[in-house]
DNA sequence: CGGTAACCTGGGAT
DNA sequence: AATCCCAGGTTAC
């Protein structure tokens, strides 16, 4: 149907016959110096602190390793460990036994500042919304939901810097998990590096400056593909906005989501799907609803039937997310991401295996097997 | 103005 | 072995 591998492209490296792929260096963005180095490892008698919640607004499996953001990595099976500005921060979930639940505890590897770490960790969670009251809403008005927030419970959507999410999504296009995550990981690796966590190395998030320094043709080696012009073209556009585009991209979290939208299309890489994704991960706009091909799936499954078998246009695009707001109102697009972490195929799996153990027989594999039946 | 064919890339299915 | 298909889409025709 689609599919032919014609001409090389006009941009690119026409005239140079690379010799074949050798992983050139780019931009020596500055080894990690023994300094850095012997800062950041002082950590291993690091101290936890107890973050004042519990499982069911915060788990970490369920919010950092499911697509809304590239940036946060598993250093240890029950750790995550990320950048929020210019901190480098773990979080990890461990059993507390007086209370017979689950504990968050937080530790900044780097930060002199505790109090700025400190609120910027709370922002970056989004803490000030309660997840436990959207989800008493959403379960009451969707009896599906209901059952998927039990074994899923503690799904959040956080609130991320604009200029690194945009960067983040435009990369995700018509892609896979691990290509995104290895272009992500390049990209941040142009930022200042903040230090190691269990052998990962964590870099701040290039500046807009930093990132103009990089041509498309660097991108492309770096294996950016089509998306390497997107990025140095959203870089161009944003430099050129008057007041800085870090400024403009900010000034977004104050606008109604149409307006936000439409001011974010116009950048070069993104289209309604990546907007939206930008608009709900860190611009405020919690009824966004980003449309994929899996939310598609949901929608024709449970909410638009009447649409099963169409293909997924931009205009059923925002038809689907009018249809989420309406059923799930304004924050339709927390709802979104625990319905479309349901249908990712590792959480599938787990709530397989949790209704197996009530069954005892491993039935039936097949991810078309609709909701299980709990007793 | 709405619908389709290209588009980088790599892994898995046919 | 050669193609096709898909991966959290966007762009240009």
């Amino acid at each position: 149907m689609k599919r032919h591998r014609p001409l090389p492209s006009r941009s690119t490296s026409a005239g140079t016959p690379k010799p074949t792929t050798t992983i050139t260096t780019f931009y020596t963005s500055k080894k990690p110096n023994l300094s850095t180095l012997k800062t950041s490892s002082q950590n291993t008698n690091n101290n936890w602190v107890p973050l004042n919640l519990n499982k069911s607004e915060l788990n970490l499996p369920l919010t950092f390793p499911t697509g809304q953001t590239f940036r946060w990595k598993q250093t240890t099976p029950s750790q995550f460990t990320g950048v929020i500005g210019s901190h480098l921060i773990s979080l990890k979930q461990v059993q507390d036994f007086s209370c017979q639940n689950d504990v968050v505890l937080y530790c900044f590897h780097n930060s002199n500042n505790k109090s700025a770490a400190k609120s910027a960790l709370l922002d970056f969670l989004n803490m000030g919304i309660c997840l436990q009251d959207l989800w008493v809403g959403f379960s009451g008005c969707d009896p599906r939901f209901a059952d998927l927030a039990v074994s899923l419970s503690g799904a959040r959507v956080l609130r991320q810097d604009p200029l690194e999410c945009l960067i983040q999504f435009i990369c995700s296009s018509n892609n896979n998990i691990k290509r995104i995550t290895q272009m992500v990981d390049f990209v941040s690796s142009l930022g200042k590096f903040l230090g190691c966590v269990e052998g990962v190395e964590f870099y701040e998030f290039p500046s807009l400056d930093r990132l103009s320094e990089v041509s498309e043709d660097e991108f492309r080696k770096a294996g950016f593909g089509y998306r390497a012009k997107y990025i140095t073209g959203t870089v161009k556009v944003l430099q050129s906005k008057p007041g800085g585009g870090v400024e403009w991209l900010a000034s977004l979290r104050k606008l109604d989501l149409q307006s936000v939208i439409e001011a974010l299309i116009t950048l070069p890489g993104v289209g309604p799907k990546v907007a939206a994704c930008i608009a709900l991960f860190s611009l405020d706009q919690h009824h966004a609803v980003p449309v994929d091909t899996h939310v598609w799936k949901i929608a024709t499954k449970y909410l638009l039937p009447e649409l099963a078998g169409a293909r997924l246009t931009p205009k059923l695009c925002s038809r689907v997310a009018d249809a989420f707001v309406e059923k799930y109102g304004k924050y339709a697009g927390w709802a979104q991401t625990l319905l479309f972490i349901a249908e990712l195929p590792s959480q599938k799996a787990l709530l397989q295996s949790l209704s197996n153990e009530t069954k005892e027989v491993a039935g039936d594999l097949n991810p078309k097997t609709e909701k299980v039946l709990n007793f």
